[in-house]
RNA sequence: GUGCGUGUAGCUCAGCUGGAUAGAGCACUUGGCUACGGACCAAGGUGUCGGGAGUUCGAAUCUUCUCACGCACGCCA
């Protein structure tokens, strides 16, 4: 369904027409005086040229074409050339009526239904979250939410880190600990144990132990990588405890994710894709694309119009093992040939930037890829302190989301009982809810790519542009409803009336923008679209709701209408923090 | 050295891809509760948009030079 300014552009567009000129100059945009009007054309000013008349007889004769217009209800025209327009009341009411009929709310189909995979979150296997994968999370997440929102079919995989050198590093920490296990007797050729022999505590306490001893300890380290290459190579103990810390990290890693509303579709790690790498590895030989440079396997990624430096990228180390570039290669063919999607999206860090760019042109160069798949990074910056440099516990060491999700629920739940609104445990859930709504609205208003700073204080404070803010409108706007409804009305069949007041109007038109907001978010899967869009949003409801009677309305049928404004204002926000991956409780 | 990114109010951030007087929040001051949730609303002033030059009717936005900071640049992930 088109959005309102793009009606209001076919219409602009018309009058361009039969005034006698282009009618590409009508386009419309949402004003940046709305002291002045709503909505704005510019194109008299670019016309001027083209057409050789001053800007403002141009405008002058498009204006004297739409005054008969029953789109608008205000047409006008202003030194130099601008049109500025306001919508009928009709209209808008029209077209509003149409949208809350809408499930997306106007939001139209994509033209081509595509299959996204998203490859975030990026955890390690025994080693606990840290606040370094929060962003991925939160921002993966609402990608993924966006994306299917539109309508595409989006798969998410949490790509766990289960290959690396903390594999090796636990397998010899237990070792150390626990010399007669079974896994570590070569002789064993029977069954191993289906229960772990570490529990999720265990396991968390022997990845840093033994992390630290490989730091201090070269002969440790030596042998922590030896550890390593039994794994990789499958010494048969080896494999099955490193399944066994796979079995234990895992849940515990969905259980953090789920405290913040984050979920995977698939649970794929590095591991299933190692079959992959001989046969990709052959193939980029043969096929003349990888050479030795330096006794390492690389494939040039160079291309003629670079202006800087590009190193090849490393397929093999020159000892012959793989790395994070070969694995990352491997996924790719494991994704093309199981799932073949038209668009792989991946969030990392932002300083991976040149590696990823090395990859993606190693596997369009190599054909990994097929030439209408689309591979796309986003890179996000560092979550910094209060202090401008990367978030740190108080005695200086790494956070761990664990702890810094519960420092977060514990300050809400503080500040939900000096409200006293509610009983001790409703305010406990209730504070779990907003406590992920501060954490993810502190994230994603920020734009992705940049830096920004964690502010407990301010993400958790009910005022301002913070996530209990736009809850807090929410439940408002549930509280009058639920009253609407006690007076035995329904207030989901409350049928929309032509706007009545100034700000019900300016409520009206913001809701009515959803679609062309929501198309940009995804278009530029920018989250933080949403977020400044549902800020405008609760900022209009409350200045609507601060001036108009609701309840107290005498007039039946444009109390029916208000509270269908209320209604179709909550479905729009209950949607977009949907996408934002947060939720909204009914008090608070 | 090469490349990328960032720089907007005291602080935290927007700025719809070239439009009018550059906007929000926080903080500060003031006013509004017999009100549907006052965790709200209204009002008040704050800017060399890092700096210079250019492109044009018009630049925070595009080009170029420059400064500051951050990051990345083959066997880590």
């Amino acid at each position: 369904m088109k959005s309102l300014v793009e009606i209001l552009t076919g219409a602009v567009g018309d009058a361009f027409e039969k005034a006698g000129y282009d009618r590409n100059l009508g386009k419309v945009n949402v004003s940046n005086r709305p002291d002045l009007c709503e909505y704005q054309c510019n194109g008299a000013m670019a016309a001027a040229k083209v057409y050789k008349k001053a800007p403002i007889q141009i405008a002058q004769s498009v204006v004297d074409v739409l005054k008969d217009s029953d789109v608008f209800g205000m047409v006008d025209c202003v030194a130099p050339g601008f049109i500025n327009l306001k919508v009928s009341d009709k209209a808008l009411f029209d077209y509003i009526d149409e949208i809350a009929k809408d499930p997306k709310f106007g939001l139209s189909k994509p033209e081509k239904i595509k299959k996204i995979m998203i490859d975030y979150g990026g955890p390690n296997v025994a080693k606990p979250l840290h606040v370094g994968h929060l962003r991925s999370a939160i921002i993966g997440e609402s990608i993924k939410r966006i994306c299917r929102f539109a309508g595409h079919e989006v798969i998410g995989d949490v790509h766990l880190g289960d290959w690396g050198l903390q594999m090796g590093l636990v397998i010899l920490g237990l070792q150390e600990e626990k010399p007669d296990l079974v896994y570590f007797d070569d002789s064993y050729t029977g069954d191993y144990p289906a229960e772990a022999p570490f529990t999720i505590g265990e396991l968390e306490n022997i990845y840093p132990a033994a992390s630290k001893k490989s730091k201090e300890d070269e002969a440790f380290k030596e042998r922590a990588m030896e550890a390593t290459k039994k794994f990789q190579t499958g010494v048969r103990g080896y494999r099955a405890l490193g399944q066994q810390i796979i079995n234990v990290s895992v849940p515990d890693l969905k259980k953090n994710y789920a405290n913040i509303n984050v979920s995977f579709d698939l649970w794929k790690g590095e591991s299933d894709v190692q079959d992959r790498i001989p046969g990709m590895v052959s193939y980029m030989k043969d096929n003349g694309f990888a050479y030795l440079s330096d006794g390492a396997l690389v494939v040039d990624v160079k291309e003629d119009k670079d202006t800087k430096e590009m190193p090849p990228c490393m397929i093999l180390k020159s000892d012959g093992a793989a790395l994070y570039n070969t694995t990352d290669l491997a996924t790719i063919l494991d994704r093309m040939e199981t799932y073949n999607p038209d668009e792989i999206i991946y969030l990392t860090d932002k300083r991976q930037s040149l590696y990823f760019e090395q990859v993606f042109r190693c596997a369009r160069k190599t054909k990994l890829v097929n030439e209408d798949t689309k591979l796309v990074w986003i890179g996000f910056g560092t979550m910094n302190g209060k202090d401008g440099k990367p978030f740190k516990t108080r005695d200086g060491g790494v956070m761990r989301l664990e702890n810094l999700v519960a420092d977060t629920k514990s300050e809400m739940l503080k500040k939900i009982k000096e409200g006293n609104r509610l009983p001790d445990e409703e305010a406990l859930k209730v504070a779990d809810i907003v406590a992920v709504s501060a954490l993810k609205y502190g994230d994603l208003s920020n734009q992705a790519s940049k830096d920004y700073i964690f502010d407990l204080d301010r993400f958790t404070s009910f005022e301002g542009d913070t996530g209990p803010y736009i809850l807090y409108t929410m439940v408002r706007i549930k509280s009058i409803m639920a009253k609407y409804d006690q007076s035995g009305k329904n207030s989901f069949e409350a049928k929309l009336k032509v706007p009545v007041t100034e700000t019900e109007k300016q409520l009206m038109l913001l809701l009515a923008a959803f679609n062309t907001m929501m198309e940009g978010a995804v278009n530029e899967l920018a989250p933080h679209r949403v977020c400044a869009y549902i800020y405008d949003v609760a900022n209009a409801f409350n200045r609507f709701y601060h001036e108009t009677r609701i309840l107290n309305e005498e007039d039946e049928d444009k109390k029916e209408g208000l509270i269908a404004v209320l209604g179709l204002t909550l479905k729009i926000l209950e949607t977009c923090i949907d996408v934002l991956g947060f939720e909204a409780p009914d008090r608070m």
